[in-house]
DNA sequence: CTTAGCACTCAGAGAAAAAGAGTGCTAACA
DNA sequence: TGTTAGCACTCTTTTTCTCTGAGTGCTAAG
């Protein structure tokens, strides 16, 4: 059978109509569409075609039709309209990277949030280095009696920092002494780099605040190992709720608490070596929990060897017009925003002070 | 009517008893628990009288009775037993709060997913300083052609940093000089002393990297006042799908969206002067959307003039006497950690390594 | 190839009936 | 005087049944 230009028609049809209101579409709902000029049998014959074909699929005898995963891949692929985002969007969305894009390391929340906020779905943000990061830079801070603050600033630009306390006292000027140490032989060093040779040679060299070579050692090694790997945030599960095929809490439970954890962890690995907006529509996926509900995701540009992913999960009749469309504006967005870094990201920073 | 001491063990029984079955409870089902010598029509008697006086309710005539709010009120003040926790829960607690609190600044969010997972219902934790904050230093580091990042500890051991771009390039060593001005003049300072009168005075010092003064002002006055106020996190809001009444999504979705917002920052108001755990039941609430839930939530201290608070929102019906016990556990936990700055947190710091 | 017409199917709404849980009251009992 | 057995009554919940209407597939005519 041949999937005429008029069977593409119904189908995008059926496809739209189901996305819009979650009913089964019968043939008289798309006859009374406009630029239909079919009777209902004809539409009704195309339909039942369709659904011969594996692109549409029927609840009960006496129901509308729906579009099967295989409907919604097409309409994905060839069929679906592109969704022009208005000024008011694009602007949103610009506002809310700029306003909240201020503590790096908060970057994958934040962006989290504000994509589940623009999609109105939970979203899911990861960033992962493709090559290894390094430190950049060492920081001891003296706090309070016998603790002291390691930061560490990566050559990403994130900066991570531990509370670690001292078994001794130890000084300032220790401190100081250890850190331009630090500085001196423990930067730009991949993870594989740290080894027990290093230790010696540091510990050799390190005066009165000896002790703390060994943690921060280890603490920079695990950071490293840790950041190489992945770095992701999920927010907004409770939007599916929004959704009326998880009224059923039941199904939105399930659903839920697969969102937290391995089964995103996945979804990462997908995007690999694909480039653009990418759309997995229901069975296609590769994480069993989540094969009746469809993601679509992004990557985008960080610097400095990062990658970053955006993308959101919702019901097989999601809007995928619209949600591209945002999510694909939103990577763009925050690639330009990574990419010059000579330019000022905000105007010239007289709004730099607002924050959350 | 006199609230005798039969009366109160039907009352407790009832409300031990709904809190386990979601149920109506009906004299019958008293009657089986064991030490309750009486038939059901005593029972029944005593139970007419409770609802009485105002401590239980009937749904509709031929159900059982459930707990009113006075009821509730009753109970948690008199009646209900003590929970003991085991050696696991105490365990796993604790064993949880060392793993995680490594990021001293991710501490809210945290605590927060944390407590959320011990009593399994939505979780909200705060930060808030009694006093004001000041910073204690300040790092400014070169990220990349005309990029600095800006890294300020606070004098209760937060680290927060900003990314900043630059018009003009500067060199590593005009940001040595101007992170010495800015330890030199603007650390140990309130946020009202962030004047325009200091600006101008750091200003003329600054040098090369002068244009960066401002920003870093306005981003250390605004941080300043931020932490004053209040840092506070939610976690754990798909765990009310768990319980019984929100099996009606609307109901589930109202509340969940008042867990995010405002209606949650009343509550530090109440915990202000109180001490010890307090519980909030139904319509005892300041927040009107929070009316039919109640809340568990208590102080514990950070040091260094930080109060923290962590809370739980649930059901009327929650079980209070282990949602107690485990959030004051927790409390108890969290502080002892936080007074001991001699001492390490960790055995002697092999574990440091171990995160997330 | 398209369309009008028609018999047929089946989910969902509603009404009616049946079941069951729990009560309040009375009267007997210790 | 406090306790309990017994029973009629109330009202929710569950089940069963009927009815309605949307939507279909097929046939035959245009």
């Amino acid at each position: 059978m041949e999937l005429t230009e008029r069977k593409k028609q119904v189908l995008r049809s059926v496809v739209d109509l189901y996305i819009r209101t979650a009913e089964p579409v019968g043939s008289k709902a798309i006859t009374e569409l406009p630029d239909m000029k079919y009777s209902s049998a004809t539409i009704r014959n195309e339909m039942a075609e369709l659904t011969a074909m594996g692109y549409l699929e029927q609840p009960h005898t006496s129901a509308g039709r729906i579009p099967s995963a295989a409907g919604y891949r097409l309409y994905v692929d060839e069929l679906m309209a592109d969704y022009r985002l208005s000024m008011d969007e694009t602007k949103s969305i610009n506002t809310a990277i700029e306003e909240k894009m201020q503590q790096v390391d908060k970057m994958v929340e934040k962006v989290a949030k504000l994509v589940s906020q623009a999609t109105d779905l939970p979203a899911i943000s990861v960033a992962a280095r493709s090559g290894g990061a390094t430190a950049k830079r060492f920081d001891l801070i003296l706090a309070g009696q016998g603790s002291v603050i390691l930061v560490i600033m990566l050559s990403d630009n994130q900066v991570v920092n531990k509370l670690i306390n001292l078994p001794v006292q130890v000084t300032d000027s220790d401190l100081k002494i250890l850190s331009a140490l630090l500085n001196a032989t423990m930067t730009d060093l991949s993870q594989e780099e740290f080894s027990q040779d290093l230790l010696d040679r540091v510990m050799g060299s390190a005066g009165a605040a000896a002790c703390l070579v060994p943690v921060i050692m280890e603490f920079t090694g695990e950071t490293l190992s840790r950041q190489a790997s992945t770095n992701m945030a999920v927010a907004g599960q409770m939007r599916l709720l929004g959704q009326p095929e998880y009224r059923d809490v039941d199904k939105a439970q399930r659903l839920m608490s697969s969102l937290d954890e391995d089964a995103l962890a996945n979804l990462p690995a997908v995007m690999q070596n694909a480039n653009g907006t990418k759309v997995l529509v229901g069975p296609e996926h590769v994480a069993q929990e989540l094969k009746d509900t469809s993601v679509v995701m992004t990557k985008f540009d960080i610097g400095d060897g990062l990658q970053g992913m955006i993308g959101v999960v919702g019901p097989t009749r999601m809007d995928y017009a619209k949600v591209t469309a945002r999510l694909s504006y939103f990577a763009e967005s925050l690639s330009k925003m990574f990419a010059k870094p000579e330019q000022p990201q905000l105007p010239t920073g007289q709004e730099e002070a607002k924050e959350e």
